[in-house]
DNA sequence: CACTTGACCTGTCCGC
DNA sequence: TGCGGACAGGTCAAGT
């Protein structure tokens, strides 16, 4: 089975985030399976009994950090990682014309609404036309709700994680406390995040943007292109910008994080062709993520992938200084 | 101390 | 067609 990847940065889980709001707050949990230990480290048999019973009360953000709140006064925080995803399904079993698998017609599935909510957080979903059975092999925990609607955890790589803890615990709990300001903040500003910055540091301002403790949310893509559009070198060394260059990159990155959200995130679809999923940002919007060889859309110069960080990177030679 | 690299995983793509 | 190897990226531990 092929199906496309969301790139789980702030803009994709805020998707997630809204689309699970939408889908499963007040459903109340029959039943949880964690089919790989791994992604769900902690879980025993008395975080199941606590949560059997539970219901979903909310789901909030931090960074790339999703949390459901239950209302037993407890969470689940859920990282994504990179292949992590979040999938509702109303109902159980596959669409009946489903059964011989892919074929170019399942848009059957987005036709009666709620049976399969693929589509509607996250955009790194199967598209219409890829609607799969759940759980497949890469569903790593599974929840039952008492309607005998899911919600499937699936992590091809196994590098996400599920973590249950008291929402009062929250704030102590050493990933979030670390986590630096989050750009979608009513009160973040350019000041907010010159203070963030090692300004002294040789380090590439890349690398920087990835260090989830300068700001939180930003992974690869975001990166890319918010110093695409504020005209920065990748590679330029923190100490090297200047006033300007920190408000007009923090301006960015807040910008490029509103437009993705606004498309429904971000989706690596070099799988399959488009059929309607959400998540096109990197389509509408992205203007060197994914781009290496295509002409820059400001000033006609090659797109060059390089190395920066042990990432690659995509930016323009011509335009980023 | 500042910074970089490798490990964790699995699936896909590319070249032979 | 099949196989091996490079590659993808978020985070943290280990290395320089």
């Amino acid at each position: 089975m092929r199906y496309t990847f969301m790139m789980p940065e702030l803009p994709e889980v805020e998707t997630i985030r809204r689309g699970l709001n939408a889908a499963i707050i007040n459903k109340q949990i029959a039943d949880v399976q964690v089919l790989v230990q791994r992604s769900f480290p902690t879980f025993n048999a008395a975080i199941k009994e606590s949560l059997i019973g539970s219901k979903i009360h909310d789901i909030k953000r931090q960074g790339k950090l999703l949390i459901i709140c239950l209302n037993n006064k407890h969470c689940l925080a859920i990282h994504l990682r990179m292949t992590g995803q979040l999938v509702f399904r109303a109902t159980s079993g596959t669409k009946p014309n489903d059964a011989n698998g892919k074929s170019e017609s399942g848009n059957t599935d987005n036709s009666d609404g709620n049976d399969c909510c693929d589509n509607s957080f996250g955009g790194g979903y199967p598209s219409a036309s890829l609607v799969r059975q759940l759980p497949d092999k890469s569903t790593r925990v599974i929840f039952d709700f008492l309607d005998k609607s899911h919600l499937f955890f699936n992590d091809q790589r196994k590098f996400g994680y599920l973590k249950y803890m008291l929402i009062s615990d929250l704030a102590s709990d050493e990933f979030i406390r670390r986590l630096g300001p989050e750009p979608l903040d009513d009160n973040f500003t350019w000041e907010t995040f010159r203070d963030s910055l090692p300004l002294a540091s040789k380090r590439p301002i890349k690398a920087v943007l990835l260090d989830q403790s300068v700001i939180a949310g930003v992974g690869n893509i975001y990166a890319d292109e918010s110093l695409f559009a504020a005209g920065i070198n990748p590679a330029r060394a923190v100490a090297l910008l200047n006033k300007k260059d920190i408000k007009r990159l923090a301006e960015s990155i807040v910008c490029c994080m509103r437009q993705s959200i606004a498309d429904g995130g971000s989706t690596m679809r070099n799988y399959v062709d488009g059929l309607g999923q959400r998540g096109e940002y990197l389509d509408l919007h992205a203007q060197v993520f994914n781009r290496a060889g295509s002409p820059c859309a400001r000033c006609g110069r090659a797109i060059e992938k390089t190395r920066v960080a042990g990432r690659g990177t995509h930016w323009c030679p011509n335009c980023q200084r």
